[in-house]
DNA sequence: GGAGCGCTGTATTTTATGTTACGTATTTTG
DNA sequence: CAAAATACGTAACATAAAATACAGCGCTCC
């Protein structure tokens, strides 16, 4: 069985005629990337013409050099999806049961989700959270929402106007009256998105409120809406998504927005430290 | 110094209008792939127009949309040659802001709190939450109840007589007239251990019910009732403790339940399955 | 509440990219 | 060794993509 574009090729380098097997060799040589650019670049890269190329990504099976493109592309999305710690990290031991693949891909998921996260951007957040212009409030779909819980609840202590929206949707679709440009509203919201929660949002956002997102790397529809999104990755060898990596932003941010009003000197903060 | 384009992103992302900033965080969501795509695909990925896309790279500097393009792939292609230096956030090296110290002993926590963990007592776990003999209550302290919601969240669809104690003590406290030796009762508790959970811990116990508890690794005194105790590590630099770990091995155990459901065949497995 | 500025999308133009047709070179076979 | 078939490149073409011009809208700041 043939999986990758590149076993296709070493499948039948041997077929090919002179030029497309210099084609061949050339994109091999550090694949994928030639086969992303240009049919010319490619073309001069490997020393043969424009047709030979085309010709070749014929022959390959492909109807046209775009369509061999987006296959090159896929690839690579899920080359990138799973990273090679997978692979390449002997951290799985004798085990083999069904905790470390699930521990793995999870560890796998944070990674990859803070290298999508800039420490500016979390501060940025985190300073926005931490200003206290107005109000705060948190919610989240079917099973994100006990996370929004968890961080309203750590929220909630170190600085006041902070709400968690529970219950029925009637009930926080009221508290929309509160709500005006200084305040902020954060959601968790992963796929399936929830219909109810982009309907919200939209009507927030309309209000003026900044949102700030926790939603997938298939981005909520809330993103339209979202002044700040953080995509976190879900996958999971599981019947469920994760919502791990998430998980650890908010914590992260919750540290963050602590720091931050302790800097400040928050009066607040000081009392906190008394009573404990 | 500015390395990457994410990085450069991140670094602009906040003087950067609405549409362009929606540009941005749909390439960082999934990047850089959505980068290599064309002007077109990127815009009805991000949900704008093509101009605000050209805008988008103009504003970071290349003269036009191959250019940036070529950026990419350069950089994918240094990338791609030493793997060694996908696994860490080259945003963040040494030192740097708070982000990466805090990702690196949540890391840490999970890898230490899984060392501790055998696939055995997993599977054993979630056996006993699997045979379904009697009901299963949620319970979960000041910051980890949350954690025992999510879990219900996900219990609760695979099987029935799932239930999350929420609400005031009193409220849960009379629920212990249901519960008997057939039943299982979750717990989660990290210090500083709560009272009101250990009371009530102990007259579930009295009553037979089986405890199945989530703590950190100083042990909540209701591990004296448990006949599971899963221990997860929660050191951080924050002036909180994480519960991370405890999320993790949470959603290790609703994978675990949800297979050993799946093995059995239930017929609610079957019967969701065909809802989907 | 009004004027000015800036952002965004639609429509059009321009550029360059992929594709095809055809003639020449090269190799293979009888 | 000759003839045929196959492969390859040059050059013209068509198509799709990027770039630009312009108008409408919303926003901020007086």
């Amino acid at each position: 069985m043939i999986s990758s574009i590149a076993e296709l090729i070493s499948d039948r380098i041997g077929t090919m005629p002179a030029g497309e097997r210099r084609a061949a060799q050339t994109l091999i040589a550090n694949y994928p990337l030639t086969g992303l650019k240009t049919v010319a670049e490619f073309s001069t890269a490997a020393g043969v013409s424009s047709p030979t190329i085309l010709r070749f990504v014929a022959r390959l099976g492909f109807q046209n050099y775009p369509e061999f493109q987006s296959a090159l592309q896929d690839e690579l999305a899920a080359q990138l999806q799973s990273p090679a710690s997978r692979t390449l990290n002997p951290a799985s031991p004798a085990g083999g049961g069904a905790v470390s693949p699930m521990l793995e891909a999870t560890l796998d998921n944070m990674r990859e989700t803070f290298r999508h996260l800039s420490d500016k951007q979390l501060a940025d957040i985190a300073t926005r959270l931490a200003e206290r212009r107005g109000k705060t409030f948190l919610i989240g779909g079917r099973f994100t929402d006990p996370l929004a819980r968890y961080m309203a609840a750590h929220l909630a202590i170190i600085q006041p106007d902070v709400y968690h929206l529970a219950g029925q949707e009637s009930i926080w679709r009221d508290r929309l009256i509160d709500m005006g440009k200084r305040d902020v509203l954060v959601i968790f919201d992963i796929r399936r998105y929830q219909e109810s929660l982009v309907r919200f949002a939209e009507k927030a956002h309309q209000r003026g409120v900044q949102i700030v997102l926790f939603t997938d790397q298939w981005l909520s529809p809330i993103a339209r809406f979202a002044r700040h999104v953080i995509a976190g990755r879900t996958a999971v060898p599981s019947a469920w998504d994760s919502s791990a990596a998430l998980f650890v932003v908010a914590e992260t941010l919750i540290g963050a927005v602590t720091r931050q009003l302790e800097a400040a000197g928050a009066k607040r903060i000081r009392d906190l430290e008394s009573l404990r």
